[in-house]
DNA sequence: CCCTCTATGTGATTTTATAACATTTCAGAG
DNA sequence: CTCTGAAATGTTATAAAATCACATAGAGGG
């Protein structure tokens, strides 16, 4: 088996929370956005979106390429890199660099510029916002000239149940 | 050929400035850290902390592979990555987790937490520093209870003289 | 209906990274 | 100085992540 599959054990980021609530209206509001931009959210685009509700935790590619499979859908890469350009384009999921993965946005349609904790140990992603322009990067950048387009802002560390597990 | 070859077209990190002594410099710093902490900077190591000094940007392993090769040294990919792995792991270079490359440090030695300005025209990388702690994702790690253990931050965009070029 | 544009399916390939194991080098012990 | 064990290097092979290229299928406008 290439991936981790099944949520069973998946926590949700950092919080308890009325999950299936949260992936139904989700999903609505995507639809909602997608019908208002005139964007297509297609089958394979929709399951792949679905997955990563499901799941509050970054999917790789091949991970995600697996589940599309076993939902009956194509079972090379680009399929599932070709949802995830979509998604991602569209603000509907982000890219995690620093894991190669994928995550629903939790605030799909907005646009923001997103800021990540990641947990070295269970692997959950939780998503806040960042202000690129305050604080030291913003400085920097306005003070040598360069225009800020878009940002990554990954922070990696033990999560509050994994801290408390591992003593302290 | 596989890589970007050459430094004659490199461009120095949005500022003019002595660049042999900047890698003189640096190097030397490099070794005298090494010398005090008891570690050892080989030559395949120096060599890449060298290579990243003379271009100012983010080079891929397999482009400083091609120059190892150039140089003498092995040519097969671990012989990159464990140098790499070194130099990150003792501070001397940086991984650019959005380009799956790496860059040599500005501030060798010193423990801190990077930010990088990322042109996506010319490829050119400055350093600066983030403050991790303060702003909103500090806030977020706070009110959450997450423990953070390292940080990316990553800003892509336009550099001052590529900005200029492309038009106001 | 026909044409065109977009999206999907599929095979092959490129790029990035690691595993596994043999050989060499080097610092420190005796 | 010589032995010895750990660290570093060289090399083969393989895994993981991402893209290319081209054929097929659908949606929508005329
Ligand atoms: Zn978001
Ligand atoms: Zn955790
Ligand atoms: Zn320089
Ligand atoms: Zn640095």
């Amino acid at each position: 088996m290439t991936s981790r599959e099944g949520s069973a054990s998946a926590p949700v980021a950092f919080s308890d929370h009325d999950h299936a609530a949260c992936v139904e209206d989700t999903l609505a509001a995507a639809e909602e956005v997608c019908a208002e931009r005139g964007l297509r959210l297609t089958p394979v685009r929709r399951k792949v979106l679905e997955l990563l509700l499901q799941e509050h935790r970054a999917l790789g590619a091949y991970a995600i390429l697996d589940l599309l499979r076993d939902a009956g859908f194509g079972s090379q890469p680009p399929v599932a890199y070709r949802a995830l350009d979509f998604l991602v384009k569209n603000g509907f999921v982000h890219k995690i660099e620093r894991l190669n993965a994928f995550v629903a946005c939790v605030h799909p349609g907005e646009t923001h510029s997103p800021a990540f904790m990641i947990c070295r140990k269970c692997d959950a992603v939780a998503e806040a916002q960042s202000t690129p322009l305050k604080g030291a990067l913003g400085a920097a950048a306005r003070s040598t000239g360069f225009q800020i387009e878009r940002t990554v802002v990954e922070a990696e560390g033990l999560c509050p149940d994994c801290a408390e597990a591992s003593g302290s």
